[in-house]
DNA sequence: AATAGCAATGTAAGCGCATACAATTCTTGC
DNA sequence: GCAAGAATTGTATGCGCTTACATTGCTATT
């Protein structure tokens, strides 16, 4: 850290104490015009920048907000938290990213690393932590909220949306196409309240249409392009007309191992995404996917967190609609596929 | 701030003082083994946590790095930054995120804010900044590293490869193919270095091998689909047979342009990009493109921004080599494109 | 058995700031 | 021109921690 001036040093320089500094610098309104001039002149000239330390320490607060994700290289959290930081820094905030590799013990040990740190907010991801992760969370009464879920019966706040609730339109509308035998490419479900969701969602809406899910119609792949690429076939051999990917990028490996096999899009497969990347919408086929408002959520989460900790109350929960873009994957198209 | 139990409490629990548990805490090695085991139970029942700004006052440390990068939204970045704050924490820091938006004068009010939240090293992208960014860093003794760039007489420590050079290899390998008019879908240059080194690496490469790029070939472009989607038409006017795209996700939109406009590529129309982002390898027709070391050069920047701050020297600069990869969309493929 | 020498622990002084409270200066009404 | 009150500024304490230095307890050497 640098060795700069410090307040008594402007105070000095200005020939007023160091209180009156403090006060210029917190903009209180009781430090007359030609003092304060006077003050941010010297301030200007020592080039003076207040030690935010010595402030939290003095005043309780970081005006620090926290994120823990599971990774950035997802563009759904990236953009989420670009937009949960600009949104933090227009009221103030400083935000702290750690990335969990949605490994729960890493989390707990981040969301402790958070706490010494000293955040005022803090945002996960999901539902599912660790016992000790809400143990201490409840015992700081820092504030904090569950992102990417929504859940009535969440034991946290909640600014989300259903994650099983989404694939209802999904399966709707690939049984309205008259698809019976549907297949499941979902993402890893093991600690992964979305994903187990999904699935979940998709099972639920298959049963109450009277269809069923068989197991070896399911394969659980991480999120990539190559992996779903790899699956596919797998998938393929219980003869399935339609396939609900866990999200965009699965899908995308889906489609192009479609055409590897010499399939026609939405003809003889149709298949789905969920998250409507931008890419989504200009690949050729264009995909079925679900919208999710990522930075939508991301701004909502930084206010939120932002109202609690300055009103000393709960995090408010928020809940997201999500809807269904039907496009080239699931009702073909005039473009010729492969 | 959560209400916490202070040093002072476990001291007195464990029947120590202030100064033992400190050095409990710190793992100095001059404390007996049956005191400090008392001092960790003491912890343990007492839930405490440390408060890191009272320690980074102490200590005149804050053990956190900023990076300061233009958005979040561009694949490369996300990645750069996981792996900067993965291997920020092996190493015991912290990540503190900015986004600039491509703004020298937002850049510059986030510089200050680092600098007064205490960080100890500071990471920016490109060489591109303001005067005053220059002039604070240097006033400031915090270290700083300029990231996604490598230039030789750059003004501060570079951690990045040269954008420029990376460009020559592009231009060879499309000359080689007996291309003689090519085009470039440039990304915005203002205050992006990146940007117009690629587009300056482009041209001085053309000319080394006798070729004009005249101005009506260059268009310049935000990194998305849909503005090189729609920015293509243009620049086929100038009848080129081959277009240079500032980087992956303009060279999409490319690709899904002259496909919509019915061109054969690589037999018509070649398209490079640039990043080789995971899709690219996998889009048909593939992508030749740029590789880029994205997450090598996070990790690098991470580590070398602690070392440099432990050793209390500058950084060291480091640079990258990036690498052609030659795909369908130059060398043509056995698959069918509309 | 006395003591030098070291190991383990305690004491106390800040780190730079905010703020309660005290002191001072300025208004205003008369 | 004076007092009461408002406006402005100053004084001094403490936020929770680290650490230089002082002190105590122990071991080993003679």
């Amino acid at each position: 850290m640098a060795k700069t001036s410090t307040q008594s040093d402007v105070a000095q320089r200005a020939g007023v104490s160091t209180a009156t500094v403090s006060r210029v610098l917190n903009g209180s309104n009781l430090v007359r015009d030609d003092v304060r001039k006077r003050v941010e002149e010297a301030m200007a000239e020592l080039n003076y920048i207040p030690d935010e330390s010595a402030r939290s320490l003095a005043t309780r607060k970081s005006r620090t907000l926290g994120a823990i994700i599971p990774t950035l290289n997802n563009a759904i959290f990236a953009v989420g938290i670009n937009a949960l930081e600009q949104a933090a820094r227009e009221r103030g905030y400083t935000l702290v990213i750690s990335i969990s590799n949605y490994d729960p013990d890493s989390e707990l040990m981040l969301v402790r690393q958070m706490l010494e740190r000293g955040v005022d907010g803090l945002m996960l991801v999901g539902n599912h932590h660790h016992d000790e992760v809400y143990r201490l969370l409840n015992a700081s009464a820092v504030r904090h909220v569950c992102g990417w879920s929504h859940n009535n019966n969440a034991p946290s706040p909640n600014i989300g949306f259903d994650n099983a609730r989404a694939m209802h339109a999904v399966v709707d509308h690939l049984v309205d196409l008259g698809h019976q035998k549907i297949g499941v490419l979902a993402g890893i479900c093991q600690n992964n309240d979305r994903a187990t969701l999904r699935l979940d969602g998709t099972r639920q809406r298959l049963e109450h249409h009277g269809l069923d899910l068989p197991k070896q119609s399911i394969i659980q792949i991480a999120y990539s392009i190559r992996a779903a690429r790899a699956a596919l076939p797998d998938l393929l051999k219980s003869d399935v007309s339609a396939v609900i990917c866990g999200n965009d990028v699965i899908a995308y490996g889906a489609v192009f191992a479609a055409q590897d096999a010499g399939l026609r899009i939405s003809e003889n497969l149709a298949i789905t995404g969920f998250d409507n990347l931008s890419l989504s919408k200009e690949l050729r086929p264009s995909i079925t996917t679900v919208n999710v408002p990522a930075a939508d959520m991301g701004s909502t989460i930084a206010n939120y967190l932002v109202d609690a900790i300055e009103s000393n109350q709960p995090v408010a929960s928020c809940k997201f609609e999500t809807d269904l873009l039907v496009r080239e994957t699931t009702i073909g198209s005039t473009h010729k596929m492969i």
